[in-house]
DNA sequence: ATGACTTTTGGTCAAAAAAACAATAAGTAA
DNA sequence: TTACTTATTGTTTTTTTGACCAAAAGTCAT
């Protein structure tokens, strides 16, 4: 390794790090609030929606947020952003990937207050949200249709929506979110929900074929008013492989 | 937009953001510390390097470690991120970004320290790291020599390595690592360095120019013991277009 | 000055991937 | 039986990628 300076006496003007640590002043330092934040995302129907809450206390009390909850001093944040979202949809086994931190010093009136920003994406119609400690009441809104937020959580939604995004088009997504048998149509509206775009159906079925992801249940749609598709569902074993592995999903 | 449930009363347990935020026991919640932890990374001869601190104060004394500091309580994160790089290497004219928060209970031996750490990367020729207040020195470490480091450093520094890359491959570098000529071959090693693989090298140039973001500078090398490569530069204009819009870099 | 040597540069070519689109299949509904 | 809708398969064309060759432009040693 190289050094590119000689090794200097420490400067005068020390960091609270380079004295002692039990003589850090605590009064000083130690008076930051921790929050977390919880961007959940919804599929259903071939809409993408997420989580919101109507405030039912001060501050912006009334308006819309994400759901969110101080971290106590002695819980990790992770812990804290499950226990938030437990609370929030009664489930608790998914995936909650961080995505940024928020930390301006003027952005909660009730002192300087960092939070910390989850998101995680489920299957709508599994799962059943109910108001709770935070909240008045707890929707499902739209994308299309979210209305200004509290605090800085206009942002806080776009940069998690940017990094879902960004993620879906890495790893598989989706055994949480179709049910165990599906068509191709359903995965593929999925896709075209979560990114925003649209494929061209027979290219869709062909790159996913490849992937062999998929096993071909012998087995059709009942009760449509059409053609009945052929039904799939995920091969547990690839897709722990991919999911793994990564993959390039840019149709 | 859907409500998913009507609208409950409140449940007793309230969580702190659930009573007037006057209310909120200061003590119980605003006692975390906030650090910010820089991944400073250098390019240098082809190589990738890290900026690395040897402490010279407890805890960890002794120990390689991140460069990072506590955050005023006044103070922004990025503002913070941003004077300790400055402090460190001088500048303050770059790219800066958050990677994610480290906020395990124990990582810290003072007290409930969340730490958020910021990658960014620079010309190690330009810039001239110097010792002050957090260290007795500071060095440039290769990065395949990188020795286990204080905290959780090991775990943010391989996270800010995957981060960089990751943006490396949809957005363009270069301004701020080459001279402002220079050949094709070192915009190649560069990326090399950067990404660590191997690219063919008529194929990269056929790659490069036909993002017509180079300026053929009808310029040559001079003093090398072979024939000479053609000059370039950046064109500004189209650098920054690429930089909003993106790009694919996946040779 | 000549040939050996090195890296640059421009180009070809085949293989692979992606995109566009055409044709047929399998149902329901009237 | 026909109309209608979506599924599925297949073909064709275009684009992208990857591998590799050979000439070019210098330096260096002899």
């Amino acid at each position: 390794m190289a050094e590119i300076k000689e090794k200097e006496p420490v400067l005068e003007q020390k960091s609270q790090f380079a004295v002692p640590y039990y003589a850090i002043s605590y009064d000083k330092f130690f008076q930051f609030g921790l929050s977390v934040d919880c961007v959940v995302f919804g599929y259903h129907e071939k809409r993408l929606k997420v989580l919101l809450i109507k405030r039912g206390a001060e501050p912006y009390l009334g308006s819309w947020a994400l759901p969110g909850d101080l971290v106590y001093p002695n819980e990790n944040i992770e812990v804290a952003a499950k226990r938030i979202l437990k609370d929030l949809t009664g489930i608790s086994e998914l995936f909650m990937e961080q995505t940024k931190v928020y930390g301006k010093v003027d952005r909660h009136p009730a002192g300087r207050v960092i939070t910390t920003a989850y998101y995680s994406l489920i299957d709508i119609a599994k799962h059943d949200p109910h108001a709770s400690a935070w909240a008045e009441g707890v929707y499902w809104v739209d994308l299309e249709e979210v209305p200004g937020l509290a605090f800085d959580h206009d942002e806080i939604l776009e940069d998690a929506l940017q990094t879902l995004r960004q993620r879906v088009r890495h790893q598989p997504v989706g055994f949480e979110l179709l049910p165990q048998k599906f068509a191709l149509a359903d995965l593929q509206a999925l896709y075209e929900a979560l990114l925003n775009e649209v494929y061209d159906k027979a290219n869709f079925r062909k790159r996913i074929l490849a992937m062999n992801l998929l096993i071909n249940l012998k087995e059709s749609q009942k009760d449509v008013p059409h053609r009945p598709a052929r039904l799939y569902s995920f091969d547990k074993k690839r897709y722990d492989e991919l999911i793994a592995k990564g993959f390039s999903f840019e149709l």
